[in-house]
DNA sequence: CCTAGCAGGATTGGATCCAATCTGTGGCTA
DNA sequence: TAGCCACAGATTGGATCCAATCCTGCTAGG
């Protein structure tokens, strides 16, 4: 149905994803294996697959016998992938400043350039994309690839928020603003300043997020 | 084979994480899915839904159409493990200690007495599981689920290690003594003196380990 | 002698089928 | 009327079977 994908599994893996970070799969329901392997048109083995790897990442909840739920996010559980999130991208950027070489550099320009294209274009998806490769960019550079690891499932547990982030011009056009800032502290080479930068970046988001959230 | 466990997938994964950190399982050796299954009298299903999870938790890694192989660390990847603990170990004792009541605390000596009791007879597995329970019993009062299911995976990853590291008798004291100075730091609600037991405490089993796995 | 290509076996990926467990409903009893 | 038990349907868990892919060793050609 979708993209061709080595393994069934992968492919599954991201439109379940997609699924619920869209929001078609309702937060708390229960994930109906038999239905969603069929609309997926596969079978429920690689779906299970999907949802274990799904599990771990803390995007749905499993009980045996029961099955598995769509993970319903609080308030509480934002600020708390946000706290973790400052302090371990603070860490990648500790280390991975001092290490960017000019290439470097010009491969994050040329990233951000993507970025403010989907962001003026109004390209949800795309722009989604362009931004996390622009940031897993500069978090690479760490050369610490579990902390690489642990910051993919902290982003991919919150973005169904940063979805609903994006959908506003106004936070686009901040964070374009925000995201030359960083850009800049790293053209300087300087750790604290990208470090702030990035504290910038989130503390905005995180508070949108937050009272949008509270409804 | 084991215990009753209400799936299989469950047992197998205990089993799974055991052998490999038993080093029954040689890192970086394949891990051929028939024989396994078949070694803990399951089929291959539950067998690969168990190596998922561990796939999350970076014990294996996942390889599409060639299968799962043990994960062999680096002194590397053992430091960079013991950093990120140390960053977020510190945020969650930061949190936990100031909540602490007279009751966890009276836990929290219980657990510390199965702890060196295990230590004291010389029970490695008892031992991994109680200094764990302690551990653990600290970090779940900071009331930030995300964050102790994060430390749970970098645990898990270095629980071969660890291992290792109670085997010594010098070791095993060593750690009995530094339990003491956390538990006085908690009584004391003193997070920063906790926080610093924390880093003598990590810092001692990561130079041992360090120069052990170095052979 | 070395390399490209091609079987054959081994191993993984996925589909289907059956067993085990849970959930919800209705009836029975106190 | 409230509570409990039994039964039926739905759903998950696991086993077996087949298809797709990969790896190994051999062979043929340069």
């Amino acid at each position: 149905m979708t993209a061709k994908s080595p393994t069934a599994q992968e492919a599954v893996l991201r439109e379940l994803r997609a699924d619920i970070v869209l929001g078609v799969l309702a937060p708390g329901s229960q994930v109906v294996q038999e239905s969603l392997a069929h609309r997926y048109g596969v079978s429920r083995v690689p779906l299970r697959e999907a949802l274990k790897i799904l599990e771990g990442e803390g995007l749905v909840t499993y009980h045996p016998h029961r099955g598995y739920f769509v993970m319903e996010l609080s308030v509480d559980d934002l600020t708390e992938v946000y706290r973790l999130r400052s302090l371990l991208e603070a860490e990648a950027l500790r280390a991975a400043v001092s290490t960017l070489t000019d290439e470097d550099l010009e491969q994050l320009r040329g990233l951000l350039g993507q970025v403010e294209q989907s962001s003026g274009e109004g390209d949800l998806e795309s722009l989604t994309i362009a931004n996390r490769a622009f940031h897993f960019a500069i978090f690479e550079r760490s050369a610490m690839p579990r902390l690489v690891r642990v910051l993919q499932q902290l982003w991919d547990a919150t973005d169904v928020y940063r979805a609903i982030y994006f959908r506003s011009e106004v936070n686009r056009a901040r964070i374009d603003g925000e995201h030359r800032h960083i850009l800049a502290a790293l053209d300087a080479r300087d750790p604290e300043a990208a470090i702030a930068a990035h504290e910038v970046h989130r503390s905005h988001s995180v508070q949108v997020l937050g009272t949008q959230l509270a409804e």
